[in-house]
DNA sequence: AGTCAAACCTGGGCGC
DNA sequence: TGCGCCCAGGTTTGAC
């Protein structure tokens, strides 16, 4: 599931390997994932790659950007010559393109950067199991009004204020596992974060937001603080089937707190780790711990 | 305005 | 060997 420090993680591989290069071609497997015309962007040099939430915005120099939202089972894989060491690093064997592998983007570096592997061609995969993703061709000027982009919420690390958060938690009645990954509140958490920052804080998922003493907040927003931070120290979590863009896994899920422990003992206190529905979706809290 | 559920998908895990 | 069922879940859409 990536979330926001997967989706970072990503960013970061896809800054230091495709700035620079320019989209010579691309290929669309499945016409309902790639949004916009392709044409708009063929021939443009990749300038810069951002992040909001879990969405990427890949800009480009001719005023065009390709928003990008990998969802649940997204991702983008870069193919290039890789060195032994690089191999050994890799943590996943995927042959691509493969049958998930929905777009295909042919880069090549402007001739006057060529350096080393010059006539090598290095590929950017869009590829997605469960197909909810999307790639689309957007003026840069209105990435900002896509629905996604347009209804996001406060940026945690960056804009996410205690004074802002508290205020957004202040006036929900919402359950606050619910509120802390509702995307047009607060950008970037999801399930995984959720379940772990609540832990950290010591407050029981089903609490109404309202009902957090300033304290709680306080607390909650620093180990929101710190369960993100960790994970993008860890390169994100990889409890299913996310690989940064040169395949490799991330180990923040070595350091779940709650997320998926179900059954076994709290780190905390011993009690045993439960799980409940809340909001549709499976939430690990301890009993014990989390009031 | 807000809350909520269904829809979109496929692989994996389970019971039988 | 296998079938049917449920679960995973982040938006997006539509209904109340």
């Amino acid at each position: 599931m990536p979330e926001l420090p997967e989706v970072e993680t990503i960013r970061i591989g896809l800054e230091t390997a495709i700035v620079g290069k320019t989209i010579e071609d691309i290929e669309i497997r499945l016409p309902k994932q790639f949004i916009g015309d392709p044409k708009a962007i063929i021939g443009a040099e990749i300038v810069n790659v951002r992040r909001y939430g879990k969405g990427l915005v890949i800009d480009l120099n001719n005023g065009y950007s390709l928003a990008i939202h990998v969802k649940m089972t997204g991702q983008l894989l870069l193919r290039q010559q890789l060195s032994t060491e690089d191999k050994e690093r890799r943590t996943i064997e995927i042959v691509l393109p493969d049958r998930y592998t929905h777009v295909i983007f042919k880069l090549k570096t402007k001739s006057e950067k060529l350096k080393i592997n010059e006539n090598e061609d290095v590929y950017l995969f869009f590829r997605d199991i469960r197909q909810f993703g999307w790639v689309r061709v957007v003026k840069t000027s209105k990435i900002g009004e896509l629905p996604f982009f347009r209804t996001l919420g406060l940026e945690p690390l960056k804009d996410l204020t205690l004074e802002k958060f508290s205020k957004v938690v202040k006036t929900s009645k919402t359950p606050i596992k619910l509120l802390l990954m509702d995307q047009t509140k607060i950008a970037g958490i999801g399930n995984i974060y959720a379940n772990d920052a609540l832990f950290e804080a010591g407050i029981h998922p089903k609490r109404s937001a309202q009902s957090l003493h300033t304290s709680e907040i306080k607390v909650l927003f620093y180990a929101i603080e710190s369960v993100l931070k960790k994970s993008i120290a860890a390169g994100g979590a990889s409890a299913n089937n996310y690989v940064n863009a040169f395949g490799e896994k991330g180990t923040y899920q070595e350091q779940f707190l709650v997320y998926k422990k179900d059954g076994q003992k709290c780190k905390r206190c011993g009690f045993e780790i439960k799980k409940m529905k809340l909001g549709g979706r499976g939430t690990f809290y301890c009993p014990d711990c989390q009031k």
